[in-house]
DNA sequence: GACCTGCTGCGGCCTG
């Protein structure tokens, strides 16, 4: 190795003031930056990745300040972060060694809460690194002097870039850093990424066509991480449907006395409000030590739990993804993950929310909240210790992104087309852009496309005489930075007292309700619903014991492949008589059940379950592929049995399996007893017609493209402060739904939209290959009597959706009367 | 009385 390029002493100095020795991927990393090599750093939380990647940026400009080629006094590095709250911690752990490494160099911050007069000062004069977020940058880069500010940027780190690179904000990043490199084509690039499964793949995306000189460096030793379950205290009564998961009560509060500070996670909104005032109804002596925190509440109440975990001052917070990444909160010594956990990464990151410094152990405790949540908890134990972790796919070539970049370029100081081109098509995301779609994105950013060619506020960008892009209008503008990013929330009403106090916000639909007087659960508190006005509902304090909870519509995130694959090889086990530790322990008379009534489905058996009752004709099918490829195959089967005989089905699914349940029979055996009948409903040939004809494809699409019309910069979202209602924003995107469908039939966002929905909601690549392996698994096909442990929590799914809350506890107190009876010895 | 599945993240205008 030459000589210039190795880090510079001075780092090594540093350490060894302080008694340290710097990790052996902490010098990896120096050594690599030092040669002007991007790269992938990947280790476990609080392992010392900021450190690595921070002193590589000083050792470079220490470097080049030597060599005499340090004449820039302009901003020199960029750190982005995924989150605000990450953000005023990074930069003061970035500014603790500048005073002996770097004197003069300053760290900047730059968010959406940065006030104006902070903002002219870094214009005015630009501190050495900046940390900001990857719409802040995009902000940045749509400044008129974007140039001027951003051309000596020569190191960008991206922190957590395994949360950015599987959605669009991944992309907008990846946009970002190629107009960085075409003014700095030296640039160097680093990632951080944590919980993670396919690295080669991460680095690729992050750096694109510049990845070829890319380096991969993996942190020390995988952290220790210590995985178990609150086993039911008497499992043969734990219910076999539910997901509230209210009967651990007692065992959850005696952990949490048992240890001195504890996250509770939970999979929802309300379900965090609910555990939370049952956790306080039990315990009033937590009063003020027990919080709430989950992401429709105030900011300010979310900071307030966020500086009581660090400071130690809580003894328990009950969150949902809230708390997932962000701020170190040293004193947690333990979390609980009440429900599934869905995917080994997920459980992994909350797992790192406990013992967060070198060399501590992390600890999560699962919580099941129905029987076969012990399945999933044996099954996730075995897939943490193999580190099966999940793989991120990456946008392809979303083209709302892409015009929503263009316009902000062409503020940025405009652009030539053919330059912009193959700056673009360096990234990842961009690299089969084809001329056809390039034409068609700049077309749509200068004329709007066909269909609104008459409408100048969508005539966006338009060339000069020169051939360069710009912004004619001001206003435009304005409007355009308004809407840069690409994280479309949901409308909701703001909650305040009537004092003002901001609570956070619930969804219209259930404030709208709510009568005056009535009272609710919402941020822990118990409210008295007093009016609404312009989004906004106004309340005060109630007292007694009674309110609804409001629910959210959230995202349905499905159980991960790696997790349904190794629940399914816990079953293979218990198939072969095996049942080891607590959990499978515990499962063991219920598999057993089952196993008597019908079979246990497994990797290479297909358990069918048909019944009759009064109801009609069930089917159950247990393939373990997650709910989103449930939905999609539960509607490819009614389809096609559908088209060849007169039947309409109503269907329930789960992360196990599904049900169609029929008014009509409809003879399954002869439909799927033989491989060759099995085959021929089960059919990957025609697939993508038959479920976008099983499924309301359109109004699918429809529902996406208000995404799509918001990052595209069609939809305004009004003033900050003035929101529009849900229902405005819904129609104005599917106003422009329609009239795409109708009269710009070769719109690509339209294409983009379908392709979203069987990527993202249908996982048809997933569904494909369940398919495919369901025809080679064995066929177990069983008449029953009654629903078995598998097939009962389908049933009430299915009823839950279709009956009131009354009418639903009364059946299924019916179903279990009559499944205990049942079971009976 | 309702709830007892359905997450998270960012950003911004005008008030001279």
């Amino acid at each position: 190795m030459n000589r210039r390029a190795s880090p510079p002493a001075a780092l090594d100095g540093w350490f060894a003031a302080r008694g340290w020795q710097p990790f052996a991927f902490q010098r990896r990393v120096w050594a690599a930056a030092a040669r002007g090599h991007s790269g992938l750093l990947h280790a476990t939380t609080g392992a010392g990745k900021t450190y690595a990647v921070w002193f590589a940026a000083l050792g470079r400009a220490l470097q080049q300040r030597a060599a005499g080629t340090d004449d820039s006094r302009g901003l020199r590095v960029l750190w982005l972060t995924p989150m605000r709250a990450l953000a005023a911690d990074t930069q003061r752990a970035l500014e603790a060694p500048l005073s002996e490494l770097m004197p003069g160099w300053r760290v900047g911050l730059r968010t959406g809460d940065t006030p104006s007069s902070e903002r002219a000062r870094q214009a005015k004069s630009p501190p050495a690194a900046l940390v900001t977020t990857p719409e802040s940058l995009s902000l940045m880069l749509s400044q008129a002097d974007a140039a001027r500010r951003l051309q000596h940027v020569d190191m960008v780190i991206v922190d957590e870039w395994h949360e950015l690179m599987g959605n669009k904000r991944g992309v907008q990043t990846q946009l970002a850093l190629a107009r960085l490199r075409h003014w700095q084509p030296r640039l160097v690039v680093w990632g951080l990424s944590a919980t993670l499964g396919n690295l080669p793949r991460a680095r690729q995306v992050l750096l694109g066509d510049a990845d070829a000189q890319g380096v991969l460096v993996q942190g020390r030793l995988p952290k220790r991480v210590v995985v178990d379950t609150l086993v039911p205290p008497n499992p043969s009564r734990f219910p076999w449907g539910g997901h509230l998961g209210i009967e651990m009560l007692q065992p959850v509060i005696d952990e949490i006395d048992r240890h001195s500070t504890t996250l509770v996670f939970t999979n929802t909104r309300s379900q965090a409000e609910i555990w939370y005032q049952k956790l306080l109804d039990a315990r009033p002596d937590w009063a003020g030590v027990l919080a709430l925190h989950h992401g429709s509440l105030d900011p300010a109440l979310r900071g307030w739990v966020e500086e009581g975990l660090k400071s130690g001052r809580l003894k328990a917070v009950v969150s949902t993804s809230s708390l997932d990444l962000g701020v170190d909160f040293l004193p947690v010594e333990r979390v609980l993950q009440i429900g599934s956990p869905k995917g080994v990464a997920r459980l992994l990151q909350r797992a790192g929310r406990s013992g967060h410094a070198p060399g501590r152990v992390s600890r999560l405790t699962l919580v099941p909240t129905h029987s076969l949540e012990l399945l999933e908890a044996a099954a996730a134990i075995r897939a943490v210790a193999a580190r099966r972790i999940e793989s991120r796919r990456a946008p392809d070539k979303p083209l709302d992104v892409l015009v929503q970049h263009l316009v902000t370029v062409a503020l940025g100081g405009g652009f030539r087309a053919s330059d912009l081109l193959a700056e673009v098509r360096r990234t990842d995301a961009y690299r089969t852009l084809t001329d056809v779609e390039w034409q068609w994105a700049l077309d749509f950013v200068a004329r709007g496309g066909q269909s609104l060619v008459v409408y100048p506020e969508y005539r966006r960008v338009l060339p000069d005489d020169d051939g360069m892009y710009r912004v004619p209008d001001a206003a435009i503008g304005r409007r355009h930075r308004m809407g840069i990013g690409t994280i479309v929330s949901d409308a909701a009403m703001q909650v305040r007292f009537v004092n003002g106090t901001r609570l956070g916000s619930i969804e219209e639909s259930f404030i709208a309700r709510l009568r005056r007087g009535d009272h609710f659960l919402f941020g822990g508190r118990r409210l008295e619903f007093v009016r609404s006005h312009e989004m906004t509902a106004f309340v005060r304090p109630a007292t007694g014991r009674r309110g609804a909870v409001p629910r959210w519509q959230g995202g349905q995130m499905p159980l991960s492949s790696e997790l349904a694959h190794a629940a399914l090889e816990r079953l293979q086990q218990a198939a072969r008589d095996r049942f080891p530790g607590p959990e499978m322990r515990a499962l063991r008379p219920l598999l057993e059940l089952q196993a008597r009534w019908s079979a246990l489905p497994a990797a290479d058996v297909l358990v069918a379950e048909t019944m009759r009752s009064r109801e009609g004709q069930h089917l159950f099918l247990y393939p373990f592929a997650g709910r989103l490829v449930h939905v999609g195959l539960a509607a490819l089967l009614a389809y096609r049995v559908g088209a060849r005989q007169p039947a309409s089905f109503s269907i329930a699914v789960n992360d196990y399996g599904f049900e169609l349940l029929s008014a009509t029979p409809v003879d399954w055996s002869a439909l799927l007893a033989t491989p060759e009948a099995a085959q021929r409903l089960l059919t990957t040939d025609a697939l993508l017609e038959d479920v976008l004809a099983g499924l309301n494809a359109t109004e699918l699409s429809r529902r996406r493209f208000r995404e799509i019309a918001r990052v595209a910069g069609l939809v305004f979202q009004g003033y900050p402060g003035q929101a529009r209602s849900a229902r405005q924003l819904q129609a104005s995107s599917s106003l422009f739904f329609d009239v795409f469908q109708r009269h710009d039939a070769g719109n690509l966002l339209l294409g983009q939209a379908e392709r979203e929905v069987l990527e993202q909601e249908l996982e048809l690549g997933r569904l494909r290959e369940t398919l495919t392996a369901l025809t080679q698994r064995r066929l177990a096909f069983f008449e029953l009597r009654r629903a078995t442990p598998f097939g009962f929590p389908l049933m009430v799914e299915r009823l839950r959706e279709a009956l009131s809350t009354e009418a639903l506890t009364d059946r299924v107190a019916r179903l279990l009367r009559e499944l205990e009876r049942a079971a009976a010895p």
